[in-house]
DNA sequence: AGGCCTTTGAAGCAG
DNA sequence: CTGCTTCAAAGGCCT
């Protein structure tokens, strides 16, 4: 993949990247090979994935990279398919975040104004709703997109995958934008049903706008849930209902190039005001139940909100950040809502994807990564070990020793409580 | 209420 | 350097 030879300019951790990416996907063709070919694999679940995938792409077709009729791969055909009409269809909303990218003062001299008369103003509503990622700077992305897709000379020298299927090429954007169409009965534009007609469905996510999108009272906090960039039209892809224009992680970048430590702020909030997505309460629960409770001015106790210190989150790896785009497809096609389950379908169209494909995850990925080391220049993953309370080890060899429970069939095909044993499993 | 399940990848740590 | 462990998201299930 050519653009994703970053070997020349990155210097901020690609190489190690493209080493694992290279592995990956040495190993992603052995995979590819035989991914289709498991008897394991073909159960209800994944005949049922296979049926939807094959029937839902929206003129996919191509079968899964010779995975012949039973292939589950479509998902690289139809993203692939649904890129130039994504494009086409966000055409405008591109131009008018280049446009606003040329000019981030007058970008940061409108925003205001606008989120203060209200929220239906917004021509661009994905500068904020997009993302939890809001709070991320986009320091090194604002020009990465030009009208013609093609990176800007300027652009950091990182090569920015292009986003062949209407995918944000900041996944931020998209993982975390993509909750906000789960709010949709908050939407005057956004039927409820919209989703589940293009094929997704987001069954009680409504909740997760929370940690990632959370807004804070003060800043940008005028955006309300409601707000205008809620309105904004669904891309109308399947496979990208709830993705978003370039708009917004573009615009937000633009307009916000100045980084100032979220701890500085008290309870990770980024200098524009906007919490960080991975910034969460001690309790591990993201905090937009917090945030809420503050947008309806019901501050809590100084108190207590000194004593609660920000978690920072990890960054999203390649996988985490695929896996949030595409759940809700699955879930749609697969009327799966377990996510042990939606899970493992989505590793395995992970490794049925195209190295291309992945590379776009991977590229954002590292991005992520790079954001977040500026974030938090201090921030180690080590501090966040012990916080959750994971299963000990020897636990954890007990299941393995019985790989084959009826829990853990169940929550591998999502069966019914019923169901102690599914075929595969016996 | 909170851990488990399940996935992949990144990071940290011990040897 | 290698291998192991933990965490990241998600939401139903289970204790």
């Amino acid at each position: 993949m050519p653009q994703l030879n970053s070997g020349g300019g990155d210097d901020l951790g690609a190489n190690d990247e493209m080493l694992a990416f290279k592995d990956e996907g040495e190993q992603e063709e052995k995979i590819q090979a035989n991914v289709f070919t498991e008897g394991d694999l073909a159960d209800l679940k994944s005949s049922l994935v296979n049926e939807s995938e094959s029937t839902g792409g929206g003129g996919g077709g191509e079968g899964g990279g010779g995975g012949g009729g039973t292939g589950s791969s479509s998902t690289t055909s139809s993203q692939t398919s649904n890129a130039a009409a994504t494009v086409a269809t966000t055409a405008v909303a591109h131009s008018e975040a280049i446009r606003r990218l040329q000019d981030p003062q007058r970008v940061y001299q409108e925003k205001l104004p606008d989120h203060m008369e209200d929220g239906l103003k917004h021509q661009d509503p994905g500068m904020y709703k997009g993302s939890s990622y809001s709070g991320y700077p986009f320091l090194m992305l604002s020009d990465a997109y030009l009208p013609n897709g093609s990176m800007s000379p300027l652009s950091n020298k990182v090569p920015v995958v292009q986003p062949s299927h209407g995918v944000h090429p900041l996944t931020p954007l998209i993982p975390y934008s993509n909750e906000h169409f789960s709010h949709g009965s908050h939407s005057p534009h956004l039927p409820a049903d919209i989703n589940q007609k293009q094929g997704v469905h987001r069954p009680s996510q409504t909740s997760d706008i929370s940690g990632f999108y959370s807004l804070p009272p003060s800043g940008v906090g005028q955006i309300t849930p409601s707000m205008g960039w809620q309105s904004q039209p669904v891309c109308p892809f399947q496979s990208c209902g709830f993705r978003q224009p370039y708009t917004s992680a573009l615009t937000a970048g633009a307009s916000f190039s100045r980084i100032t430590h979220p701890l500085m702020l008290g309870s990770g909030m980024h200098t524009t005001g906007i919490p960080h997505p991975g910034i969460t309460s001690p309790s591990g629960k993201q905090e937009f139940d917090h945030y809420d409770r503050s947008m309806k001015s019901q501050p809590e106790p100084k108190r207590e909100k000194e004593a609660k210190k920000p978690t920072i989150k990890k960054p999203l790896n390649a996988f985490m950040l695929y896996m949030k785009e595409m759940r809700g497809t699955v879930i749609a096609e697969c009327t799966l809502k377990e996510s042990a389950a939606i899970n493992q379908i989505l590793g395995r169209r992970w490794h049925a994807l195209s190295r291309e494909e992945q590379a776009k995850y991977y590229e954002l990925a590292r991005k992520e990564r790079q954001l977040h080391m500026q974030l938090y220049p201090g921030w180690s993953a080590r501090d966040n070990y012990g916080k959750k309370k994971r299963r000990t080890r020897e636990k954890q060899q007990d299941s393995n020793s019985d790989p084959a429970s009826p829990k853990k069939c169940r929550a591998r095909f999502g069966l019914n409580q019923q169901m102690d044993w599914c075929g595969p499993c016996r």
